[in-house]
DNA sequence: TCCCCTAAGTTGTATAACAAGTACACACGA
DNA sequence: TCGTGTGTACTTGTTATACAACTTAGGGGA
């Protein structure tokens, strides 16, 4: 086989498809996943529904506790805090990091190109999916498996909170702020690039959870 | 049930024999782990030893690609690097939150005194085991979720490295800068405390790429 | 010598089955 | 009426087994 073609597992194309379900909201927060019930609808085996789910269990998209099923968390202020103080150091390292590279930042500028270009009553996955690969990029510019993996861990779980809350900023605002970050990097300004990295996360960490307040209600 | 008392799966039992195995030098670098062999040995099904295994394929502490076998990774020096690349700024973010917290230390305070109480000629394994607890009771104490089970994902790998590279740092010295950061945070000096924890880290660090170097000759 | 092909070993996935834990409803007694 | 207990249905945990697909190494033929 060539070896750029990569294929995928039975296991992984199920949770892929899973995520997506529990990301795109078609299963609300509170909804349950029984593994025989997976494992129907898509005609593979339980084992497979099993580990699809445990995928997702693992990284924050589900919860599960022995001998229950699994469901779709709500998540609360407490978990947006909790993000963010993970989420925060560490994007603020990457960012100091890639300021000094002259590293190729084009999925980055991409990025911040196509939220420009959503339309304002544009669908909201789209804006939200093109949010998070401005940051995701940045993170994988740095070059480091570890990394990228653990960011990734983050992301799912950020995902969740943007789709539950229905929003986060506001399309303008974060279009600017990401523009002005990757400005700084360009630049080779690292300490302009984190301060600005820093006010647009904790900005963005304030409105996800004050909207999760308000969808509480 | 009681709350308190907590049963393990036999997956969760099974995986933690294999991790032990690992990390004691029972499994050298290199050493392969097929699945049919680590259910005959333990006798428990094949499925029940995929999932350990793949459990330690997550935490990294055993590598695999698709129909291959897993096997016990030969860390490098770039793996190093990379490891600290993310453990510095989480755990910098760690000391810096934890400075002004007045928090209870006692996990961390017991965790130095054990490394001073660590005989010269003590067992490595006992050595590195209280140099770990040491930076993952100060994790623990921000008391978040996300970061203690992340910052978990990369202590496998870091303990891994420890093994292989056969020592870290020399007792006295570990000691002398462990009990010098816990010092500045319990002074609440926030600045002096990231200072120690940053050249501790980053001295921990070439010290094990240096090892690790040398090992491989 | 080089290449292809076969064969053995290993993983990926499926099926079936049983054990063990959980949850909910329902009957029973105070 | 209000617990209390119990039983049943449902779900997960684990095992056993089987077969398909893939990897790798070795042997035979050009």
């Amino acid at each position: 086989m060539v070896k750029g073609l990569k294929t995928v597992s039975v296991i992984d194309a199920l949770a892929a498809s899973l995520r997506d379900r529990v990301l795109d909201g078609g299963l609300v927060a509170g909804a349950t996943l029984t593994e025989t019930e997976v494992a129907e609808q898509y005609e593979v085996s339980r084992p497979t529904a099993k580990t699809a789910i445990s995928m997702l269990v693992q990284s924050g998209l589900l919860r599960r506790e022995a001998h229950k099923t699994a469901y779709v968390p709500r998540l609360s202020d407490v978990d947006i805090h909790d993000l963010f103080l993970v989420r925060i150091p560490l994007e603020l390292a990457v960012v100091e990091r890639i300021a000094g590279m002259h590293a190729a930042l084009g999925g980055a500028e991409q990025a911040v190109r196509d939220i420009a270009a959503v339309p304002a009553d544009g669908a909201h996955s789209v804006f939200v999916e093109a949010d998070l690969r401005f940051h995701q990029e940045l993170v994988d510019v740095v070059g480091s498996r570890r990394l990228s993996s653990l960011y990734a861990l983050l992301t799912g779980e950020i995902h969740l909170s943007m789709v539950q809350s229905r929003f986060a900023l506001g399309r303008d605002r974060i279009f600017g702020e990401h523009a002005a970050v990757l400005a700084a990097i360009k630049a080779g300004d690292a300490a302009q690039a984190t301060s600005l990295m820093r006010d647009h996360l904790t900005g963005a960490q304030h409105a996800l959870a004050e909207q999760l307040l308000i969808g509480d209600s």
